[in-house]
DNA sequence: ATATCGCATATTGTATCCAATATACAAATA
DNA sequence: TATTTGTATATTGGATACAATATGCGATAT
């Protein structure tokens, strides 16, 4: 008989267990922008008291993924075009960066990794599917840069804007230049080509801005 | 009589009290690295119980500012020369976009703020008070911008850095130069040129980034 | 009819209490 | 003596209880 030893320490409380299912809840757009987040609604779904459910909500506010006022309550943010818009120029100028950094590092594993999720992107039929892979591919391309404050913040980008640019793969063609794109910037890192897989990264996000733009007014009806 | 009239639903709540507090207390280096925070203290020191300062300690550690370890509690975090150097290479990425969005906004009475804490931070001989004039005169510059988000980003930057610079500007020379650099980077913005400030600044975070660089086993003592 | 007031209910903010775990040190065992 | 075990204390995580505030609705007054 074997055992699977886990470290009971690093097991998350209660506080990080719902502020994660909230956080991918919201982000991934199940939990619609405007609605008020119960305390005591929460706190009955996870059979926990209110206490743990502040807390997350805390760091949810922290992260700028809901607003809370006080004695009102809180209620899941969402962005203008304008926000939108200012959250893509500044992937643009960031996740190049870490990009560049990586391809020189990035290991063969990695490399194997970037191409089944390249190629799981491409080849999905199921559009409910396609912002999470191609958020998996992206985060895969960074996997070997050693930048982690900057990931961090990059993270916290595409936590805002995630659940417009699933909307956005649906409603216009997004979809099919990202296969392109990603083909594009996958191959560039494969060859070793950091300077290019960044530009044409710099290009893909500013890209997916426009496109977004285009259909917004449809995304935040 | 007059009265102040204040809203009172805009009122922080002991939480963000606590927040604020400890937040500035840190990155102003006034509670040093690797500081155990207990809740108990905390709520004795501010009359309260700990349930908001359990609150405010969660998002200090969303911010990245502490960090907690189940039943074991938080520690004010530090940085490496490292992740330091990272930062820093990060501030020197966008502020420089925030400041050139900024210049051609740049309102009359923000020139003339600009142009006084840029001699406050050149006339003070108080050491203590550098590393806040100094922050000042930068906000300052972005006050303008209507980038909010990436405004965010630099803030969190600088929240991290803060205290190495505070350091750095006694420590080292840095102050001499950092005069004669805000000089040229005010210039630039007063005359509206946006690309020559923009470039200034880079150099100016790049330039700080070395000098900090050479003190840092000074500083993390 | 309209506006204001008072009350009932819902919800949040905080205090207090208890449970779970860590830590330090003494006792015991080899 | 060195190592383990037991125990007391400190500290955190969470539940419960209570206080403060918001919200909706009906009663009342003009």
């Amino acid at each position: 008989m074997k055992i699977d030893f886990v470290d009971i320490s690093q097991t998350d409380s209660a506080a990080m267990i719902i502020f994660s299912a909230l956080r991918k809840a919201i982000i991934g757009g199940d939990i619609p922008v405007g609605t008020p987040l119960r305390q005591d609604e929460i706190a009955r779904s996870f059979q926990t008291s209110r206490i743990p459910v502040r807390e997350a909500l805390s760091r949810l506010e922290e992260q700028g993924l809901i607003k809370t006022q006080r004695y009102k309550g809180a209620v899941v943010l969402g962005l203008s075009a304008d926000e939108a818009s200012e959250i893509f120029d500044l992937r643009a100028l960031i996740e190049p960066e870490i990009l560049r950094q990586a391809v020189p590092k990035m290991s063969e594993d990695t490399k194997q990794q970037a191409k089944i999720h390249c190629n799981d992107f491409s080849d999905s039929t199921d559009p409910l599917s396609w912002g999470g892979l191609n958020r998996t591919f992206h985060n895969t391309l960074y996997a070997d840069s050693t930048l982690s404050f900057t990931k961090e913040v990059a993270v916290n980008a595409m936590d805002r804007v995630d659940r417009y640019i699933r909307a956005q793969l649906v409603v216009s063609n997004g979809m099919e230049r990202a296969r392109h794109e990603h083909q594009a910037i996958l191959d560039a890192c494969l060859e070793g080509d950091a300077d290019l897989a960044a530009e044409l990264l710099r290009k893909h996000i500013l890209g997916a801005k426009l496109s977004l733009l285009d259909s917004f007014p449809v995304l935040s009806e």
